[in-house]
DNA sequence: TTGAGTACTTACCAAAAGGTGCATACTTGT
DNA sequence: ACAAGTATGCACCTTTTGGTAAGTACTCAA
């Protein structure tokens, strides 16, 4: 749990796994909505748990891309199941947290 | 993520999975190191969510019991493979992650 | 010379998450 | 009378997490 805990660090694993290398840019943009200091955060912290392993071609202008390793395409595969539990059941499971998103604001409920 | 994100969810889920419909009190005892607060907290927010049931007895001395829902059983599979994971490859990322914690503290590495 | 793109780093700040300790209302055991 | 067990609630505080804005060193295009 600890190594996948982080905002964004599932979204980071799907999309290594899916496009191969990855650079930084790419990634930045395909997660969307991340700022650079938490995409590098993640990054290093991914990194540093042998999830997913950083190249730097030492090229001018900067070139570095990012790739999972073994470990990183296990857990990876571990988490597929739970991904399409997400997506079955996101219908259901945001339902009830839009309705709690609205009474939330304004007090507790008085469900009897 | 965001239903099984909270530091003893995972593990609530995995007690009450295991046991049939769970007492607060063996729950608590179960968890170990969880505040009852924050205990109290995650079971709330499960049930809000739909993956848990409370059922309250009415009773006095109080007597509650916690329960998975249909959902929060098929959330309970989902997770199987991610436990797995995690047990297998315990050793493997819990080295990285103690030698991390010794250098964290004494400042920046230098793996050149 | 200005602006954009590359992959970051740093300082500062706000929000969320978790933890501690005390209180409740009632019963049972000593 | 007093402590312990039952399932919570509340006020307060610390830690963790994520976000914003700016800066770096260098190249290429206008």
């Amino acid at each position: 749990m600890r190594v996948v805990s982080g905002k964004w660090k599932p979204l980071i694993l799907y999309f290594v796994a899916q496009g191969g290398p990855t650079r930084y840019g790419e990634l930045r943009r395909a997660v969307r909505d991340v700022s650079d200091k938490v995409l590098i955060q993640q990054l290093k912290e991914l990194e540093a748990d042998g999830l997913v392993k950083r190249t730097d071609y030492k090229e001018v202008p900067p070139r570095v891309d990012y790739s999972l390793t073994p470990l990183g395409h296990s857990l990876a595969q571990a988490l597929v199941p739970l991904c399409t539990w997400g997506t079955e059941h996101m219908a259901e499971v945001s339902r009830v947290f839009a309705e709690r998103a609205t009474w939330t604001r304004r007090g507790r409920q008085s469900t009897g």
